[in-house]
DNA sequence: GTCTATAGCAAGATAGAC
DNA sequence: GTCTATCTTGCTATAGAC
């Protein structure tokens, strides 16, 4: 059994400490009370409490209620890095490989819908260490940003070079606006986000395109270092 | 005295009763004490001693603390109308009448910018009466929209038929991106915001004055009917 | 360094008496 | 309509066990 949790563990992290125990077993415990009773409804004495541990303990490990949902942001990363792999690895298309990765987001999400509607507000926060524009939050926003990396260098399209270096970001930032929409969408399995996802890509993907053209080049231009100027793609 | 209070109620408001007086002065005080500490600053209990009343008189009149920023939202349309004004009143310019109206309203809402961005996390959720999209906030939205059918029509732009119905809905939600970049804006007097505004409207009337072209007539049409078919010219 | 137990604060919200 | 008393919950502080 020992044995058997020992090759479950990767390489780089080997026998995981008794505080880092501790702090799984919190943060497991706190996701899926958050799943069942949604995020205000679970109070971090009931999260200590079915963890077996005391308040103050959770606080030693998580400095505040929405730091727990840190571990959220970070298991959802992976998650959708996950689902993204293959379409990543086999499509040349980008607006296919656009669709492709926004559909997967959805559907590792959609557990979460609920949960996620209810602390949406505490994410909106530009205070608080859960908005995606925090520095609290730049490991997943980079990672997010490199996933729509991922999308475009990998396909065939062509993009004028003075927008290819930015255009990740301005993808990522197209997607917090589909994850927004989605947050408000009650619509049943949300398919009103999966229409919108699925046809807007390719229309994303119709404006990249002509970016590159002769006709669209200057106003691609003005609008990049539109972005720039107000400081989009520096650090926040 | 009384004959001036009486004076100055409007004829289709008699007589306010103690009530509506009480309701008054509760409002009034949290509007005033938010702008001088604070959103999150401002308690309750503060609110009810500043006015005089008990903290559950408060709350038999105002549901919750939030309840109270309808109010504040009522405020701000009226101010920003007013504001807005002349500059529809004389210029035929589309850019420069949507440029100036999105000034307007920054001008109005600056001594409020701090009180807004502690606010706005209320505002972003989804279940909040002060969500932008929810059935409280009709009213408020449809002045909003309305504001932008005027910025419209009052122009000389030409505009595909198709779209001039739906093209308001759709300018309030420009509006709305950049009311959340002013929410997270900690330049200098907001700067960025206003740098933002006055450099994407004329972009916008471009994108605009594009749709009306043979080329560009089947994209535009396509990009409505996605935001037709998500349902967001409905009522929500 | 890890953890428990417990007391207590602040502030949003509510119950029930008058 | 209005009040007082009370509840709830996120969060802090402290003192100490191992």
């Amino acid at each position: 059994m020992m044995l058997v949790d020992q090759l479950a563990t990767t390489p780089s992290a080997p026998e995981p400490s008794k505080g880092e125990q501790t702090r799984a077993l919190i943060l497991e415990t706190a996701l899926r009370l958050f799943k069942e009773n949604g995020y205000d409804r679970t109070t971090m004495r009931a999260i200590a409490k079915e963890a077996g541990v005391s308040v103050g303990n959770a606080y030693y490990y998580f400095e505040s209620k929405e730091h727990l949902v840190q571990g959220f942001y970070d298991r959802m990363i992976d998650l959708h890095t996950q689902a993204s792999r293959s379409i990543l690895a086999d499509e040349p298309k980008f607006a296919i490989r656009l669709a492709g990765v926004l559909d997967a987001w959805l559907e590792v999400s959609q557990p979460y819908h609920e949960f996620a509607a209810q602390f949406f507000k505490n994410a909106a926060d530009p205070a608080s260490p859960l908005s995606p524009f925090s520095a609290e939050s730049t490991p997943a926003r980079d990672a997010g940003i490199g996933l729509m990396r991922s999308v475009l260098l990998g396909s065939t399209a062509k993009v004028d070079p003075e927008l290819r270096e930015d255009l990740p970001g301005l993808l990522w930032l197209y997607q917090m606006a589909i994850v927004l929409f989605w947050v408000h969408d009650k619509s049943e399995g949300a398919s009103k986000t999966r229409m919108l996802a699925q046809r807007s890509a390719p229309m994303i993907a119709r404006l990249v395109t002509l970016s590159a053209t002769r006709v669209f080049r200057p106003i691609t231009r003005e609008a990049v270092q539109l972005f720039r100027d107000i400081g989009w793609f520096k650090a926040r």
